[in-house]
DNA sequence: CAAAGAGTGTGCAATATTGAACAGACCACG
DNA sequence: CGTGGTCTGTTCAATATTGCACACTCTTTG
């Protein structure tokens, strides 16, 4: 991928982030594309009442912030890092002319885009079909193949029940009651690091 | 967006579909993208045990099957129109190579894309957010706009509180509680047809 | 070391939600 | 006209979920 952005000029404008920085946080004007090269980022929203929800956790060669392409003037989200990470940022403009002018290049992004959306509906699937045990599990497994040996996702599976509530969209009481639950059944370990067991899967196929 | 559709040699294959037939079914081989000219189309999706959800609901200039494009080779999804439809049949290699060489084409659907995910975004974060009572409010809201006079969608909010409950996520014990906490209230009123006043605003807004 | 902060284990009452049942209204159609 | 189908209104008990509270273990930090 680096090639395509090198030359399509878009290889120039790097940062670096620590573990939990902010990249950009919900409300500020949106104004570039972000690709991450290294690392991992967190997208969540706020409620008007405060309540907090986790929306996406990408890691290397995901884009976030193309929002701003469709015309968000607006973040809608904010953007927190979950490991050191260095991202690409591409200004709106530049991202536009690279996209219309470069094949290659809106090829990858289309595919990305398309890759995406599956995801973001595959949740909203999970979501209106599934208890929040249900999600849980799936959530568990999805993390822990995130953080798999032999993929480059480097983003250790550093979770809080109170993140995990917020990435499922319900409470801590509910979370911790099922991670017992789970733990009681020989699904999952833990003392600081989550260990998933496949055996895990059976709670999410099951009827 | 005909033009572009015609020149990139995609305006070929046509398909008309009168009500409540089936574009294609969950489980089918998914061989191609699909573009709605005129008319209306629901994607649903059943669970294991036979629970049905409504995902999207899509109108004219909205594509529908591009999951195809990034390999799925089976479609999530159930297409049914909603209302006398007209959808134009892009083959899968066609789209690809159209996305690839004609420019104006490519920033169409990407835009379309990058739309289309917002909205998804929006609809994972309202399940994450809000009760079934705002949820039920939010959706009256939208399929209200949806059927506005001045807009292009002429399809007509005929929905039953089944389907109601199918979109977002609940029984439909539920949604006739809503419905008729929202009429007694005065934000709606139906006897066949469904009227959304602009006060179900508020069920939405209030935390 | 002591204090503060973050994360966990536990319990529990107040609510929200499901799932199922049954009756009545309405419409299409033979 | 009657029949079947679809949709609504209404109930209710069984569950699921929330929202809080408090104690306990760590780790960090001054």
């Amino acid at each position: 991928m680096k090639l395509f952005l090198d030359s399509a000029g878009l290889g120039r404008k790097v940062k670096t982030f620590r573990r939990k920085e902010t990249v950009f946080a919900q409300g500020n004007r949106a104004k570039n594309v972000m690709y991450i090269q290294e690392g991992g980022v967190r997208l969540t929203v706020v409620n008007e009442s405060g309540k907090e929800a986790v929306v996406a956790i990408l890691g290397p060669g995901d884009f976030f912030g193309e929002g701003c392409l469709a015309g968000q003037s607006i973040c809608i989200a904010t953007a927190t890092t979950i490991a050191p990470t260095t991202v690409l940022v591409i200004e709106k403009n530049e991202m536009i002319r690279a996209l219309h002018a470069e094949h290659e290049f809106s090829d990858r992004f289309i595919a990305y885009m398309l890759a995406r959306n599956i995801r973001v509906e595959e949740d909203l699937i999970d979501q209106l079909f599934n208890s929040s045990e249900k999600r849980l599990a799936r959530t568990l497994l999805l993390l822990a193949r995130y953080g798999a040996p032999g993929d480059l996702h480097q983003v250790l599976p550093k979770v809080s029940q109170e993140m995990l509530a917020k990435i499922i969209g319900t409470t801590r009481s509910r979370v911790n009651f099922f991670m017992n639950k789970f733990r009681k059944l020989g699904f999952i370990k833990y003392n600081g690091e989550i260990h998933v067991n496949n055996s895990l899967l059976s709670v999410v196929l099951h009827d």
